[in-house]
DNA sequence: CAATACATGAGAATGGATTTCATTTTCAAT
DNA sequence: ATTGAAAATGAAATCCATTCTCATGTATTG
């Protein structure tokens, strides 16, 4: 592996000496806190992972890690983003057919709502859907673990954009 | 292909004067309305569909015509059950990395109560849920076209095990 | 019954995800 | 610093659901 860059990321400390600039949590305890060995893979993938946009594919998290680190393989992007869902420090969303979606779950819980047309996402979160889903849990003798619920629809910009083309096609 | 099967599908109408067993509407009704030509595929795979269990995968469908008309393939039932996902006879849930399920969609709207333990699935329906997706939608300028919503848990049979397992491994 | 547009089956291709395995790296004990 | 055992890695092979390709077969129209 090509050991040679400069490159220091940001948030991983160099030396055990702490101190660097606030880092919330330093990704070395958290890969430690896991019980794993601390790897520069490991602390790459958490980098991109913490730093990154909200919602990103393993390809994406591979493709931004290989720049700075050529040598990485797919197989270490996916081992370690199954390690971090597994330890629920990240969410998996696999929906459709399409490459399972990846979230950094220190924020707040949320659920999406999507536009069929652009792929924009919107978060949200409903207190009062989360209490009902576990009243409906509960009515059936379940203990709730987790859920998932995804809203499809069309955005405000899509629909206007829709509304102008049916315009056009009556006036052909 | 073998057409020297005799078996004739229940609900398939072998002539075209009909009455045959009540059969709600006819397969070959709704194949024609689908603009599709008749072929007994897509009677065999109808049939199965709507008499079968409530959820399946194509691989169930596959394995279930393959028994009565052992020539067909894959890609018939998978081209069908898309076609019929499009035209919205048939609900298909992808979760997970899990091969799709299917559920013919006739039946009233429900969402998904899911035992992490068993596998086993539970069909509920709760209106203020609806309502509430709604709602959140409409603050947010969307269309609501659709949702998913999947809870997961542990049913009651799966808790009482696990209190033994557990109860067990104390008295070790 | 012929013409033809559509449907089918077999197998190849796809694509995301996982596994395998030889090699490299980490890290605790020197 | 050195070392050795266990763990981690990259590359490639593999998996598996699904889709595509295309030569052949079949339903439908007239």
């Amino acid at each position: 592996m090509d050991k040679s860059s400069p490159l220091q990321l940001p948030t991983s400390n160099s030396g055990t000496t702490g101190r660097t600039r606030k880092a919330s949590v330093p990704g070395k305890k958290i890969i430690r806190d896991l019980g794993l060995k601390v790897t520069t893979q490991r602390l790459d993938i958490l980098e991109v992972v913490r730093s990154g946009p909200n919602h990103f594919t393993a390809q994406d998290v591979f493709e931004t890690v290989v720049k700075r680190s050529p040598d990485i393989g797919f197989a270490t992007v996916y081992r370690f983003l199954r390690t971090l869902t597994d330890a629920s420090f990240v969410t998996e969303i696999r929906m459709g057919g399409m490459p399972a979606r990846y979230e950094w779950a220190a924020k707040d819980h949320h659920d999406h709502l999507t536009c069929n047309s652009c792929g924009k996402i919107v978060e949200f979160e409903n207190e009062e859907i989360e209490r009902l889903q576990e009243k409906v849990a509960l009515r059936f003798g379940f203990l709730l673990t987790s859920h998932v619920l995804e809203l499809y629809g069309v955005c405000p910009e899509c629909r206007q954009k829709k509304v102008s083309q049916a315009d056009a096609e009556n006036s052909r």
